[in-house]
DNA sequence: CCTACCGATCGGTAGG
DNA sequence: CCTACCGATCGGTAGG
């Protein structure tokens, strides 16, 4: 009936990662706001006050997971569009990727959207333009494609909006253990996103 | 330089409606558990402790907030489905109403989503019950037009979640003085939306 | 509708 | 990594 949740032999020992580990599972199921220090401590087995000795701020777990978050699906985004190719291909994967990650890190996700108004500033501005860095890079794909004539005249900041969300969507209510497998999961959204700009996905592209 | 907004003689009297809509105003800009009973007091010209005259408690107006949103989209996409015709109509109609209520309500919409989490139970799974409810209203649309082969094979949960939650995401972004109009933007949705379960719109449909 | 106030919570610091 | 604690916040009640 301790409030440690480890017995203290057996603890294993504490880490940056694992206070930024157990922020990010509490933030994600019961709110940034309601989560405290000591339910943090609790469940890394030691008490709130120790977190300090590992990070500087409650705010600073926030931050850094957003960012983390922000960062590697840019770099996802990055990598999927630089190979070049038919927009339609791009866009294909752009959105695999979109989707993929929100299938397997659906706690950042929600945390990093749910949270934003939680930011103290500088750090949500900063955030928000990586978020628009991250819609420009989508919404250039579309527009690509739409300049070329491969996709069909189409409001692109529209679809790009439309398919961005969809996809954080599947933070919400994706669970590894249901009957979607992660791969036909990206596979149909994509097949969605190409729909949506107007391409026909039971025929010939990618 | 009192804590008043506004003087007392030109203060409008204080209703349960004007204290639900400073709460929904305030929810929604700074969230739930930031906003104090006295922030929203004060956008009334009066004290926090005042409220309780007009609500029992604040959980009592995020649960107000939250049940008028299911509600209404409820209520909104019966009339929308319930004339009957073709799927492709019915879906039509069904996103539109969607669409439009996330454009028209972005506060409600936006705190019933990021503030599910503040409800405290029974509230919360009445609440949830509610948007299972919705959800199943589209997906049966889906799955009639699956049924009479007029929209060819698609994993109607799958597509029901996507578009809900690319509506969903309208009342993020969408401001009134922007770019787009409600009623070409409510078009644009229900035309992806038909893109999506595999019709073609540029032809012949709705 | 007000002031005064209770009771409880919590982030962060002091000082081992 | 701990206990003790400060300072501040806030929902709700008492009693006009």
């Amino acid at each position: 009936m301790s409030a440690r949740v480890k017995d203290e032999k057996t603890r294993p020992p504490v880490s940056r990662e694992a206070v930024v580990a157990a922020a990010l599972r509490q933030f994600a199921e019961r709110g940034y706001r309601v989560t405290t220090m000591a339910d943090i401590g609790a469940a890394l087995g030691v008490r709130g006050p120790s977190l300090y000795k590992h990070v500087t701020s409650k705010q600073e777990l926030l931050a850094d997971i957003v960012f983390t978050t922000m960062r590697t699906l840019i770099a996802a985004q990055h990598r999927a569009v630089e190979a070049g190719g038919p927009a339609a291909v791009r866009l294909r994967r752009a959105v695999e990727a979109h989707v993929r990650y929100h299938a397997t890190h659906r706690e950042q996700a929600f945390v990093g959207n749910r949270e934003l108004d939680s930011l103290t500033e500088p750090t949500r501005s900063q955030i928000l333009d990586l978020r628009r860095t991250y819609e420009h890079g989508i919404r250039a794909v579309i527009e690509d494609g739409c300049a070329s004539g491969e996709f069909p005249a189409t409001d692109a900041r529209l679809v790009s909006f439309a398919i961005l969300d969809m996809g954080m969507g599947v933070a919400t209510w994706f669970r590894a253990e249901g009957e979607h497998d992660i791969d036909s999961l990206a596979y149909s959204y994509a097949d969605m996103a190409l729909r949506m700009v107007g391409l026909d996905t039971r025929g010939r592209e990618s």
